[in-house]
DNA sequence: TTGTAAGCGTTATCAC
DNA sequence: GTGATAACGCTTACAA
């Protein structure tokens, strides 16, 4: 009834080469942009292609070159909009530049699960690799599975070997404390991320920046898991003993739940209690009060991780990129409005 | 300085045949499970592969197979809970079945976008797609590429020619709608999703199967665009016309951005107008007023995708797998605390 | 149970 | 500029 438009294997350079009555070599050529081509073959071959609807096989390409052309990257994500948003960004960036990517997701955060992740993408070829994961550990089972891969992963301090994206994650996180210390705050918790995660460490350090300097009393701060189940729960602990007046979250999930459970207690946010929180995901603005955060372009963090992981691939110096600070975003619950502090 | 583990390239399957020696056939054969090899033999050659740290080569293995072990994700997200969580469930579960996913995110839902995406899943030669999109183009545009790949996606009527989740959005959003009738509501309004999403089309036929079942005005719908911006702008164009009492919203980002909206314009929720919302992402029960909604099982729809996929790609029967029926979570936004409606 | 031969579709290397 | 020839590492025949 239809057409036979295949004859069951697709078409090869071979096939493409005897319509265009030229070598498969020559094929090849076209196909990699050699510069030695007569215009006129070149064109024979392309229109050879397009009539017989050649398409390259990446599995011989890739046997002969021994490049997969895939980079991989480590993730450890429950649907965060963060970690989602960097990673489809990476994605993007990487289709546009010809490469593919693979993405393996820690079920947990165990050395077990992070070597099978790991296992994943090296059986997959990957030719580099971007970890968004808690990066201490990661680090650590890399080391010890003695993978010899090219990777890139978010970094605030200098101090690495591999190659590491110029997030100010400290930046922002002092900017967010001084922001409290600011509107008159000095008795100020963080409520931390998992500090195996580089992030939470930043967040944690510039925190600790800003009340040292200021001559604030440390808070011992809590350690979370960055949901916001867990900010309900920190939060319903911190409404017992209200020794503070402030908290910055280490992230806005976290600090959505501690507002939660501070309004559960009776307490108003922000004229008993002031909250700041870290990523400005889509949401942040449309909670009651809407919070106050710190902004992060998380797409763009994709990117720079490829433009990275690329032209350390490509065996290209290492290019100075600008550092990206990420930039406080003041939305009200903590706002100049309230210079009346109720403090505990 | 360093002991010389590797000498250049990698270990074939040849030098393990050398150590152990056998024939490369035979290590071939070790390694793919084939029943006649003598005991003693296979373990000479597992013992040869353990010393070489021997690992196969994926690209030698499709190009002789022509199977890429590879599954495509064609996905549409801005980092939104549900699709992300989905995905990262596809992902461990390919894992777990031996194989590959490789994501292609659409920057826009036009055609040219649709387009790009898929062709570079098919370079990617991937063996099969799940399609978490705007289903209706992708349908359209797959058409008309002539791009012979099984596929899968979310779906809600039986009407298909490819499989098809079965996750019956239409009984969720009538179990939404019908709350919200339950609770003595008789003007209420659909926020939808696109239109082009068969989940967006499935809420809102749900949505109107309870209003007409009860007999009920039927309000223009409003089509958004599944942001929780969206839901705001609805929010407060809805709030100048308020000849309705209650708002069902196709996703949790618009129902929260909707009650902002309300919150703005002096109305109470849900004292005032009651608002329900679908997919009980994890901040829903965070905020103010906790949302009521309905818990979609994006997980557990990731791993039915894959095994449906690849049932589909080992040519097993259409294993008529249950259900899934999202479950309505009523958690206070609309509880039966509000039977004194304000009707307007 | 094992070995030998051929070929998958491409690029690299050397001729012409 | 272009063409032959030899890999790349594996699996599928077929033979022993």
């Amino acid at each position: 009834m239809s057409p036979e438009p295949q004859k069951g294997r697709a078409p090869s350079i071979r096939d493409v080469a005897r319509l265009a009555d030229v070598s498969h070599q020559t094929v090849s050529r076209v196909l990699n942009g050699h510069p030695s081509i007569r215009d006129e073959t070149r064109q024979r071959v392309l229109d050879a292609m397009e009539a017989l609807k050649y398409r390259p096989n990446r599995a011989a390409r890739a046997l002969v070159t021994s490049r997969s052309r895939t980079i991989g990257v480590l993730s450890a994500t429950t649907g965060e909009y963060g970690p989602s948003s960097s990673i489809a960004a990476i994605e993007d960036a990487a289709r546009e530049a010809g490469y593919f990517v693979n993405t393996a997701n820690l079920a947990a955060s165990t050395p077990a699960a992070i070597v099978d992740a790991l296992k994943h993408l090296v059986l997959q070829d990957v030719e580099g690799l971007i970890v968004m994961a808690p990066q201490v550990r990661v680090f650590d089972v890399l080391a010890g599975m003695a993978i010899d891969i090219p990777y890139v992963s978010l970094q605030s301090t200098g101090q690495s070997d591999h190659r590491a994206l110029a997030v100010d994650q400290i930046a922002g996180a002092r900017a967010a404390t001084q922001h409290l210390i600011d509107l008159g705050h000095h008795e100020i918790v963080h409520l931390a991320g998992p500090q195996d995660w580089i992030e939470a460490e930043a967040r944690m350090r510039g925190f600790l920046d800003a009340i040292i300097e200021a001559d604030l009393r440390t808070h011992p701060p809590i350690l979370g898991d960055w949901t916001a189940d867990f900010g309900y729960y920190a939060g319903r602990e911190l409404s017992r003993y209200r020794d503070f007046s402030a908290v910055f979250a280490a992230n806005d999930l976290m600090a959505i739940g501690l507002m939660h459970a501070f309004r559960d207690a009776g307490l108003d946010v922000p004229r008993d209690v002031s909250v700041v929180g870290f990523d400005d995901i889509p949401v942040a603005q449309h909670v009651s009060p809407p919070l106050t955060t710190v902004h992060q372009e998380f797409r763009e963090v994709g990117r720079r991780a490829v433009a990275l992981l690329l032209s350390e691939l490509r065996g290209e110096p290492v290019s100075q990129s600008e550092e990206i600070v990420p930039a406080l975003v003041v939305r009200g619950s903590s706002g100049p409005v309230h210079a009346a502090l109720v403090h505990y």
